[in-house]
RNA sequence: GGGCGAAUGGCGGAACUGGUAGACGCGCACGACUCAAAAUCGUGUUUCGCAAGAAGUGAGAGUUCGAUUCUCUCUUCGCCCA
């Protein structure tokens, strides 16, 4: 039998799918369409498993749209400004962009012999001037809206290669490559004001119901709306200052204070500034990092100052004002005060500085001996030691309560206060979008005006080890206009920012003036489906809804609110992990199994320790290359396998096995297509085609719906059932028309999935034009007969077949008739029997 | 510590709104073909038991004629936030 010959069958249509432009796709406003979206990749260089995933399950989604008729608009481009080029140039002494172009090369053609079906007409790549040109128009468009500021904010700072990190390149306290200190540094940076919007976004979530739960669960997380109170505290008569305000969301342990706290950077430390000790303290909080995971783990510490604080609630509690690391400006009004009992941060600082402890939660009401020492009482329960308050129950009412007093008596007022703090977009870095912004002489900044735009990235040979390198280019960083002279702003764009539009270039990627015609975007807006890995849940999911809500802001043209309203996030793609003797991690290219057990492959002697199976990382050595497995396998066998051994949304377990199995499954399916050419060929009178036509409406009934639902496991399963019921049933006798025509919207069914064998085997059967999405008929699912469940007192104990709609007394006498039944039945009594047409009946005795 | 989710054969995983647990694949075993091996094809494969049968979806309870599915408690694991 003839073998099947991926490497041909692929070649040839993904030449033909090129030449063809098969997937341009246009505004037709006739049609309806269908945004399909995956995340684009960066390009590092080659495409890894994750991008196989990724980009197959979009793909499967973006054919199967395409073939019920939808205008199906599935682009693809690059995220292309960032580090790792950055790091690449310095490491190999070239410039990024030669680096970024070449990887981008090499990617493209990998994801070309993936048989995508991408409308390559429209790649963009974000490194781009033409792309980046309207991003520096959106940053002044914001700007002119008053949604972007500057201000001072703390950084990570490595002192020796002097340059900002980013949180991820702080390892232990430590700058990532230098191996020093990091230090926390002032820098004027530029913001993007995200908290205007974090009501619209935190409401707007509601509106999403195609996307994961727990995707709109860690948003609101991350924004964080919290009610509380701001508390006015009065502050022992001195020259300095009056009254301290605090936010809590705690203001019903009142009665449990015992200090206030206020960050470094609060405005009263500035009459400390002069203070040698203050200045000490302060150096020490900046060791600290900017994250609040590190400020949550360091040591609290304070600084005493001479003020003394009153509890508003009762004039007689008085209580000192220190200065601590664990109060952040950002957060609140940057000033806390400390209840003890009743917050774990409180408690470990009253314990360093013998701060009293006083409880005014218990679990249960009166409760006297409820005490707090080690461990803060965070839980519900009842207030005791408040004297007008006691008794209310926490957290329902004390916190209502205590703030109806409080704006009664006018010493404070109800407060809702966000997480989400803005985004600073500033990045100290050569390979990013500029941002077009000059000052004057007096630092004074003005917007670059809209004829010089674009703001382009001066080439550049080779990037020092330190510093920010645009400001060291002088000739590009110092221009004169009409005469005056003007220096840039030489940080960079956050990269986030580059995709937080990307998917609105997509629909017109080619206009010259505009980032995009509104006129497509009304069209293709907005992404119907989202498909991409997890770790983007937060940023750039909000970080592009906010886009939206930032161009739609004081503009009435402009009216989509949600990017993107269908999201699938796609489970990650993980592999055993192999160690030596000496516990160094071992490839799976170096590992060889006889027997099953698994040794190395150079030195068969030696067993390998297999270890769990892991997300794969090229530290733990467990990667699998996708360009061998597609040039050993093909595409389709890829696709399958890629697709079979789990659910999309759950991590994949790449295996050998699994790969091969795959490969020959193609090979398995060319088998029985041969098979069914050979029968379509032979007219026969007979037509025992019923089964076949049976057989098929309820296959495609299966896939439609598994598509629908991404249970793209379940549709290899069913594929492997088709082969099993067409390899039976291909030798009986069909018409040839009946034969063709079912054979055909089967094979129409497969083109999702592999659509190099299935498109193949359509023009081997001269079917390819009209390709549609076959219907199921509703009448040709029943069945006459069917299986029916007999149960003994809730038990299995047989399996009849009845006709559709058989009676209860009808199916009785049947088991009466079954030798196997009536012995559980003879003789004794029914006390009950549940029936269930159709399905089972249930005897109770 | 808080939030969300998961747990089913040797393994990955199926099971529609409570109604035949283990689809499909991998692995394994046996058989056919072969001088032989690979490849391919066929049969079997939850556990215990010769069998009839019994047990069985992380553990324990509950609701129900009936629970992998619903409720409660617990254990373990994963992810996110701290």
């Amino acid at each position: 039998m003839e073998r099947y010959n991926f490497k041909k069958v692929e070649k040839y249509w993904q030449d033909f799918w090129d030449k063809n432009k098969t997937f341009k796709s246009i505004v037709d406003k006739n049609k309806k369409k269908f945004y399909c979206l995956e995340m684009f990749p960066y390009p590092s260089g080659k495409i890894h498993m994750g991008h196989v995933r990724n980009y197959t399950i979009g793909d499967v989604l973006a054919r199967y749209k395409s073939l019920q008729g939808y205008n199906v608009l599935h682009p693809m481009g690059w995220d292309s400004f960032g580090m790792p080029a950055e790091n690449a140039a310095r490491l190999n002494n070239l410039d990024p962009k030669t680096w970024t172009e070449s990887n981008i090369k090499n990617m493209k053609s990998q994801l070309k012999q993936l048989g995508l079906s991408i409308d390559w007409d429209r790649e963009i790549s974000t490194c781009t001037p033409e792309y980046y040109k309207h991003q520096q128009q959106f940053f002044l468009e914001l700007y002119d809206k008053g949604l972007v500021y500057r201000k001072e904010q703390y950084v990570n700072w490595d002192p020796v290669d002097e340059t900002v990190l980013a949180n991820e390149q702080v390892i232990d306290g430590k700058g990532w490559r230098s191996g020093a200190t990091v230090e926390r540094k002032k820098l004027n940076q530029w913001f993007f004001n995200i908290t205007k919007f974090a009501n619209e976004l935190l409401e707007s979530l509601e509106t999403l119901n195609e996307w994961p739960n727990k995707v709109k669960v860690m948003q609101k997380n991350w924004i964080g709306k919290s009610f509380g109170s701001e508390i006015k505290f009065e502050i022992e008569p001195n020259e300095k200052v009056k009254e301290i305000r605090c936010f809590t969301t705690r203001p019903d342990t009142l009665f449990g204070m015992s200090f206030i706290a206020l960050s470094v950077d609060h405005p009263i430390s500035k009459l400390y500034e002069k203070d040698p000790s203050f200045r000490d303290f302060k150096k020490k909080c900046s060791v600290t990092g900017t994250t609040e995971e590190s400020i949550a783990n360091a040591e609290k510490i304070g600084f005493k100052t001479d003020l003394i604080a009153i509890n508003p609630l009762d004039k007689n509690i008085k209580v000192p004002v220190y200065f601590a690391n664990f109060v952040l400006m950002d957060y609140g009004l940057g000033a806390v005060f400390g209840c003890p009992a009743h917050d774990q941060r409180d408690l470990d600082f009253a314990n360093k500085y013998n701060l009293p402890i006083k409880t005014v939660v218990t679990p249960e009401k009166n409760n006297k001996n409820f005490k707090v020492e080690k461990e803060a009482y965070t839980g519900s329960g009842y207030l005791c030691n408040s004297f007008f308050l006691d008794g209310l129950k926490v957290p329902e009412e004390s916190i209502i309560k205590t703030i109806e007093h409080l704006e009664n008596k006018k010493l404070g007022t109800k407060k809702i206060n966000f997480r989400l703090k803005d985004w600073g977009v500033s990045r100290q870095r050569y390979w990013g979008c500029p941002i077009p912004i000059i000052y004057d002489e007096h630092h004074k900044p003005h917007k670059v005006p809209k004829e010089l735009l674009p703001v382009k990235l001066p080439s550049i040979d080779k990037l020092e080890n330190s510093g920010n390198p645009l400001d060291k280019i002088t000739e590009w960083k110092f221009i004169s206009i009409n005469g005056k002279k003007f220096y840039r702003e030489t940080d960079t764009l956050d990269t986030f920012v580059d995709s937080s539009w990307y998917f609105l270039r997509f629909c017109s990627p080619q206009n010259k003036l505009n980032g995009f015609n509104s006129e497509e975007i009304k069209y293709w807006m907005p992404v119907d489906q989202y498909i991409g890995g997890v770790e983007h849940a937060i940023l750039h999911l909000l970080y592009s809804r906010f886009f939206m809500q930032a161009l739609s802001y004081e503009d009435n043209s402009f009216d989509i609110r949600e990017p993107f309203n269908g999201l699938f996030t796609q489970g990650m793609v993980c592999h055993e992990t192999y160690k030596d003797e000496n516990d160094n991690w071992v490839s799976p290219d170096e590992v060889e199994t006889k027997d099953g057990q698994k040794y190395l492959k150079k030195n068969l002697s030696i067993k390998v320790k297999v270890g769990a199976s892991e997300s794969m990382s090229k530290s733990k050595k467990n990667v699998i290359d996708p360009e061998n497995i597609i040039r050993d396998y093909g595409a389709d066998s890829v696709r399958l396998f890629i697709l079979s051994d789990s659910p999309p949304e759950k991590d994949i377990q790449w295996s050998e096995e699994g790969i091969i199995s795959a490969f020959k499954f193609i090979q398995k399916l060319w088998n029985m297509h041969l098979k069914v050419i050979n029968q379509i060929e032979k007219h026969h009178k007979n037509d025992s085609s019923e089964k076949l036509l049976k057989y098929t409406n309820k296959f495609i009934k299966k896939i439609t719906y598994n598509l629908d639902n991404f249970n793209y496991n379940i549709i290899i399963a069913n594929i492997h059932e088709l082969h099993t019921f067409i390899n039976n049933e291909i030798n009986n006798e069909y018409k040839k028309d009946t034969l063709l025509e079912n054979y055909k919207k089967i094979l129409i069914t497969l083109n999702p999935i592999i659509p190099h064998f299935a498109n193949e085997a359509l023009k081997n059967i001269n079917c390819l034009d009209e390709l549609i999405w076959p219907k199921y008929k509703e009448d040709l699912l029943k069945e006459d007969t069917k299986p029916f469940v007999i149960q003994i007192n809730g038990k299995k104990r047989g399996l009849i077949e009845i006709k559709i709609d058989q009676t209860e007394n009808e199916i009785l006498n049947l088991i009466y008739k079954d030798n196997n039944l009536k012995k559980y039945l003879n003789e004794k009594e029914i006390k009950k029997k549940i029936f269930v047409p159709n399905k089972l009946m249930n005897i109770i005795i």
